[in-house]
DNA sequence: CATTACAGTGAACATATGTTCACTCAAAAA
DNA sequence: TTTTTGAGTGAACATATGTTCACTGTAATG
């Protein structure tokens, strides 16, 4: 998952030694920067997934989790906050992500929000990491990070809206009114998203519990949506 | 707002001084003890209700705030996570009273939803330490306080749906369904009140746009309750 | 009145933190 | 080739942290 010799560098014997040039293998001055810049992201990432909280993260023990010195720090971004950026910012990408390949592989047939709700499941699972991070910065900690990922879910909900437009489910719904459904769903999704990562390993019943939760949640939406009516 | 002399005892000049006793009136000694863990309770929501992540917050930084040296501390609370509890215990008796105040007023006649949505609006405002924390240890930091909160709101969830079997809202529904669908409002309640609590002051028409929208999602939720059928 | 229990103190400790600085040393530019 | 650039280093700093300990003074208890 990381780049070249990521975990190595870590967990290697050589703690004091510079970086190595010739272990990475050829690499351009810049690629070099953006490395570490990775690794800088996702060492904060790493701990968040050890259930610390981002906030309660410090610029030592990131730079200590990327291989790096402290100071290093600074010459990827101005503070701590810039790194929650940058983690929003991927959320964002993670979550376009998601909605492309919805579009790609269209709706499953037959019980679509059951196969739907399976998808992101497992898309979340995958990506366990960025979802902990959204789920749990959306309410929290920082106003300006907890302010960024809002952005980043209505842009979500916006196309979630078009895409839906686009299909032509729900044709009578004022474009207003689809968002709105829309922006409730992805909330849904998000919370949805911080019980499937809290669930407890083999627990099938209690994983079959929260889908079939889920899903009915969605169903409700949705009948919501099948008959709204636009005056008041 | 905190008890007598709390703010005296924090701002005044005699710092160095044991806590004097004639200046908190007539004082049992349990009241005393029950009166300092308040005080820290307090002011860990005034870090929190500054903008500070519940996980992010010292002991110490706690203890200076609520005026009393570090150690005291630990006559109160084994750990900041016990503190932690405190604090979403204190949640789930607002959530509580939140219900008792609905089944006393009963559901204003015209306009029911906007009309619920408003008293919580002003509700959430008038508690916005507690709700700021309830919103941002949601999903966040600890996962032993997340998990608790997530029992809080379950709970309150299912109060929500004995209320509304006994005023005989939706009386085809099964207890299942209904809990369900409490759920649902519930989990958009609280993410309201994290919108509620972010409204910059004096922004009339984005706080309209607000409440519009909250109107609007519970008014979807309900409509999907209305035409809901229980097979499948 | 004499004694005890214990909430709160203040000092000490080892360790962790954010930020700065002059430095190295290899890639890029000249 | 020589020079410049800048990502990463290591040391230092002042300050903050969690936890411990013996202590003090007063309320409750006998």
């Amino acid at each position: 998952m990381g780049p070249d010799g990521f975990l190595e560098r870590i967990l290697g014997t050589s703690k004091t030694a510079p970086v190595k040039p010739e272990a990475v293998s050829r690499s351009t001055r810049v690629e070099l920067k953006e490395r570490t810049r990775l690794r800088l992201i996702e060492a904060a990432l790493a701990l968040i997934g050890q259930g610390r909280g981002f906030t309660s993260l410090s610029l030592r023990e990131i730079a200590r989790e990327a291989g790096v010195v402290p100071a290093a720090f600074y010459r990827h971004f101005r503070d701590l906050d810039e790194l929650g950026l940058a983690l929003v910012e991927m959320g964002g990408v993670t979550l376009r992500h998601l909605l492309r390949e919805a579009r790609r592989d269209g709706i499953p047939p037959t019980d679509m929000l059951r196969g739907s709700v399976l998808v992101y499941k497992q898309f979340v699972e995958d990506r366990s990491l960025v979802f902990r991070f959204l789920a749990s910065e959306r309410g929290g900690g920082s106003p300006v990070i907890r302010q960024a990922i809002r952005t980043e879910e209505s842009h979500f909900a916006s196309e979630m809206a078009q895409d839906l437009r686009a299909l032509g489910t729900l044709p009578d719904l004022s474009s207003a009114s689809l968002q709105m459904i829309c922006g409730l769903v992805v909330a849904t999704m998000l919370n949805a998203a911080s019980d499937i990562l809290d669930l407890p390993r083999n627990r099938p019943k209690q994983e079959r519990e929260l889908v079939e939760n889920f899903v009915r949640q969605l169903r409700l939406i949705f009948l919501g949506a099948l008959h709204w009516r636009e005056n008041s």
